[in-house]
RNA sequence: GCGGACGUACCGAAGUGGUUAAACGGGCAAGCUUCAGGAGCUUGUUGCUUAGUGCAUGCGCAGGUUCGAAUCCUGCCGUCCGCACCA
């Protein structure tokens, strides 16, 4: 089977005949999503996964009689895009590449992709080009989405929509302005996220919150920055970079000595600078400054360890707490000791120094064991470090207590400053160093705005999550959800519409698209045009709110499109489904929440999230470097649609890890092939008639699990049952089965199916082809289980009979002899009447007392001794009671119908007999459902 | 540190108080089949033991609740994730 052609043709198939292009009628409806994918390049396995997994159970509710929309959009907003334009225009040799190579998969002429590449210098086009490919390569999985209904967050009906969204929020009071810190670059001159970084998305680049201490020096202040304020009851002394470059410089008004670097900083954050003269650090050594909080004479120092680049280039010396401090000054051989100030669980007095020495490090030079030392020490102060009786009125303080209550006190007094910088040095794509701004009148959603968080509870309460574990997430996150900057100034996106020196921030931008499902080529067909997507435009379609005639007038808008744009809101909304990440949990999916509580009335808030696992490839994450990515285009020219999705289905429950293993993958593949190898021969076989009902039983149990897993989106007990099992059972009846009776069976295929056919849909519709010649059976109706087949007492007869099959085997195995006669010796008829008493009790109580007592009572007394014994093995291994207790005659003549099979398997004379009617001492250990065996 | 999840065979994994734990998939081994390869089929894959279809052990470790625990509770060990403004 050609899997390419087979997934070309049925798709085109489909599509041809609208097959997954819903509107609005008189069934129930099913809304399904997934989080609409960023653009990035060539999609990959790790993007199929949540797709596929939608698809396969909106199919399953498709066929279930449900009216299903699973659409798709595309989000573009933010600065990634803007990223690959600016490495391609300043060539980016990385950026280039990555770009030619992905664009190579679509295009063959050389030329061609450079030229395309180059234009990506635009960001729009990189849009454009890689928007219709991501829709080939997504269609590749035999998805059954909507195209129809795409847009990108780009389109003005997504800007118009966020516009109307945040307008809500101005007047709910759920925004506010603030002072806010940003990374920014100072050669793009504006703020840089992790994607406008080098190297930003490998080692991110934090914003850390440090305090400028003030000492009195000369006729101003030498400044220092710190981290751990707690800790400057244990100031020594300072240190200078005498290498490095030092300013005096007036800021705000004061007299301060810093380096050259922190100017342009300080300037950045809020602060007034001018230069008064440049210094060398050798100008301060061995000078004396007086020291915050202590208020005592501290002496400055030299250190190589200082960079004029962090902070200040002044550092404040704790030896005890502080491992380079404490090594610089045994380097230097100062008469400095250590005051101790912290007790630190597991450290005496002075735990730099016994860290140093635990790690060995004796040398400034061994600048990464210092690191981590510092790291060690700052952890374990953080979390278990108390202040001792030296700290003023500190002392007793956790360290994490202390660390707020000074820096507080410090800013409060005026000796401390807030400063910010960034957790390493960095610079942007461009080259330009990248620093920390503050920002004023920076927008920010608020989530703690009255009464907010308590409707997003309410939403919560009322929808259901798949597994339920991610309920108390949400709750943890709706909790700490204080306020989230919502807007940049820079990234593609939508303005902010009362404040367009802003561009809303992607995830904020990103919380209620889907509501643009329902009418998204319903506002194409009617032509409707931006501006007349005003806010009573919205107001009406989405929530009623308002006249027709009115909003007609306003937005000039005719009265039949408004009329069909809202009902078919009314119809498609709420979201019934969205499966999605668990790592969009604590963001995008919280964001949904409050986004849809703040703007949406309630009939409209979201129903169900379902959470899916992570993708492996080959064992480990996937990215380019390891070169284990695995594209779609790969995917459908090496294995096709199918063996994906059956691949990832059976081997991967929802919410665990898939991983991509390309031996398993291929036997996923054979076991498709033989498997509709198997299909055909029972479409080609059956034939009217009758087969046996433990068979037809066995595949209405089957049937029935298939239905209750995928129902309840266990796809992968659903898949196994389709894959697996099914097979096993048909080939199972070819083995047991006379040719009628197999012919017979064999019209159930019409029924296996219809059951794959979510799972593999293309694999399913060349089945039906071959037999029924027409129609789809994507759109068949899902089986109806008819519980009256199932038969437990049939299918034990089977069972009876393999599990005999076998035991006779482990006897003669046993015996070593090659039988000639077997004698099968069924249990004697007492043991019937007491497994069924048991079995009855049993469901009452386990007390042997009660249960020996109830059978003392009947006849059975009198084969006391036999009962006694039994009773007790069964009651410590209930397994030996079976599911299902014949009796006697039954169980004879069941055997005795076996008879010429079991001949024939182990060519040898088969006797049957009553135990009470042999003589073999053998007959006694019978049970009922198993006979004693005698072997001659 | 706080919060959450997990720990079952050689591997992936099913089973969440009661019908033989390990279904199912894979690996490995033996046998059959094939000119060969690919593959397919059968059997086996915790230990002990046996003239008889057996017994014992067993779900990270240690306890507890129960007639009965992989499953519930407690403690310990180990692994993973989140703790934000980033899509």
């Amino acid at each position: 089977m050609d899997s390419q052609k087979v997934v070309r043709k049925w798709q085109k198939r489909w599509k041809d005949a609208k097959l997954f292009e819903p509107e609005q009628n008189k069934q129930e409806k099913y809304l399904i999503t997934v989080p609409y994918p960023y653009i990035s390049g060539s999609l990959h396995i790790g993007h199929a996964r949540v797709v596929t997994e939608a698809d396969v159970f909106a199919r399953f509710q498709r066929m279930s009689g449900k009216n299903v929309l699973f659409p798709m959009a595309f989000h573009i907003s933010g600065t990634p895009v803007l990223g690959i334009s600016l490495g391609i225009e300043k060539k980016d040799p990385k950026m280039l590449a990555l770009y030619t190579e992905y664009v190579k998969a679509y295009i063959n002429d050389g030329k061609e992709v450079e030229k395309i590449v180059q234009s990506f210098k635009d960001p729009q086009k990189i849009v454009d080009f890689f928007i219709p490919k991501m829709v080939d390569e997504f269609s590749l999985l035999g998805l059954s989405v909507d195209w129809r209904r795409s847009f990108t967050s780009g389109e003005g009906m997504h800007q118009k929509m966020v516009e109307w969204l945040f307008k809500k929020y101005k007047e709910n009071g759920y925004l506010m302005q603030g002072k806010y810190p940003v990374l920014f670059s100072l050669t793009l001159n504006n703020a840089v996220g992790e994607d406008d970084i080098k190297d930003g998305d490998l080692d991110p680049v934090e914003k850390q919150d440090f305090v400028l201490l003030k000492f009195a020096f000369e006729d101003g202040f030498v400044v220092a920055g710190t981290l751990r304020p707690e800790t400057m009851f244990g100031q020594t002394n300072l240190w200078v970079n005498p290498q490095a470059t030092y300013v005096k410089a007036k800021v705000d008004g004061e007299t301060w000595y810093v380096s050259k670097d922190c100017v342009t900083k300080l300037q950045y954050q809020e602060h007034k600078v001018i230069v008064e003269k440049e210094l060398s650090g050798s100008y301060f050594l061995n000078k004396k400054a007086i020291a915050p909080f202590i208020a005592r004479d501290v002496v400055i120092l030299e250190a190589s360890f200082v960079k004029p680049n962090i902070c200040t280039g002044f550092v404040t010396s704790v030896p005890s707490d502080a491992p380079f401090d404490y090594i610089a000054l045994q380097q230097l051989k100062s008469q400095i000791k250590p005051i101790s100030i912290i007790q630190t669980k597991g450290f005496g007095d002075f735990p730099a120094m016994e860290l140093c020495k635990k790690m060995k490090i004796t040398s400034l030079s061994q600048e990464t064991e210092l690191k981590e030392a510092t790291q060690e020490l700052y952890k374990a102060g953080f979390h278990t470090g108390i202040l001792k009786d030296n700290c003023g009125r500190f002392s007793g303080m956790t360290v994490s207590e202390a660390r707020k209550s000074m820096r507080d006190e410090a800013l409060k007094d005026g000796f401390g400053v807030q400063f910010y910088e960034t957790s390493r040095s960095a610079v942007s794509r461009d080259g330009g160093d990248v620093i920390v701004a503050m920002l004023d009148q920076q927008w920010f959603i608020d989530f703690t705005a009255k009464g907010w968080k308590e409707n997003a509870k309410k939403c919560l309460d009322g929808m259901t999550i798949q597994p339920d574990v991610y309920r108390k997430m949400f709750e943890d996150t709706f909790a700490w959800l204080e306020r989230r900057p919502c807007a940049r100034r820079r990234g593609l996106g939508t303005k902010l519409p009362f404040d367009t020196n802003w561009v809303i921030e992607s995830l904020s931008d990103s919380t209620v698209y889907m509501s643009l499902y329902p009418i998204a080529h319903l506002l194409r067909e009617h032509k409707i045009k931006d501006n007349q997507m005003s806010e009573e435009f919205f107001d009406f379609v989405f929530n009623g709110h308002g006249a027709l005639k009115d909003v007609a007038k306003s937005t000039g808008v005719n009265e039949q499109a408004l009329k069909e744009l809202r009902q078919s809101f009314d119809y498609w909304y709420p979201i019934d489904h969205r499966h999605t990440f668990p790592a969009h949990l604590p963001n995008h999916l919280s964001f949904m929440i409050f986004a849809h509580v703040a703007a949406f009335d309630k009939k409209y808030w979201p129903k169900k999230v379902s959470f899916h696992g992570m993708v492996l490839s080959e064992g480990v994450k996937m990215s380019k470097s390891k070169g284990n990515t695995v594209t779609l285009l790969e995917l459908d020219r090496e294995y096709g649609a199918d063996v994906f999705r059956a691949f990832l289905c059976s081997t991967t429950s929802v919410e665990s890890t898939m991983n991509w293993d390309k031996g398993t993958v291929s036997h996923v593949q054979k076991h498709l092939e033989s498997l509709f190898e198997l299909a055909s021969e029972l479409v080609k076989s059956k034939k009217k008639g009758e087969s046996p009902a433990w068979a037809l039983s066995q595949f209405e149990r089957l049937k029935k699990k298939a239905s209750e897993c995928i129902a309840r989106m266990d796809l992968r007990g659903y898949s196994m049952v389709v894959l697996y099992d099914i097979p096993a059972l048909v080939k199972k009846a070819q083995k047991l089965l006379s040719e009628q009776q197999m012919q017979a069976f064999a019209n159930l295929v019409s029924d296996w199916i219809v059951l794959l056919s979510p799972l593999v849909p293309h694999l399913a519709e060349e089945l039906n082809e071959l037999d029924r010649g027409k129609g789809f059976v994507s759109i068949a109706t899902w089986p109806k289980v008819d519980e009256k087949r199932i038969d437990p007492i049939e299918e034990f007869k089977v069972e009876a009979f393999e599990q005999l099959v076998s035991d006779i085997k482990t006897v003669i195995t046993l015996a070593k002899v090659t039988p000639k006669e077997i004698s099968v010796l069924v249990s004697s008829q007492w043991k019937y009447q007491l497994f069924l008493m048991l079995r009855d009790l049993l469901k009452e109580t386990r007390d042997m007392k009660v249960i020996i007592s109830a059978i003392m009572k009947t006849d059975l007394k009198k084969s006391g001794e036999d009962v006694m014994k039994l009773v007790q093995s069964v009651l410590k291994d209930p397994q030996k009671l079976p599911e299902v207790v014949l009796d006697q005659k039954t169980e004879l003549d069941t055997i005795d119908g076996m008879k010429e099979r079991l001949e024939q398997a182990f060519s040898s004379k088969i006797v049957v007999l009553a135990a009470e009617k042999s003589s073999d001492k053998k007959a006694n250990v019978a049970l009922p459902g198993k006979p004693a065996i005698v072997v001659k």
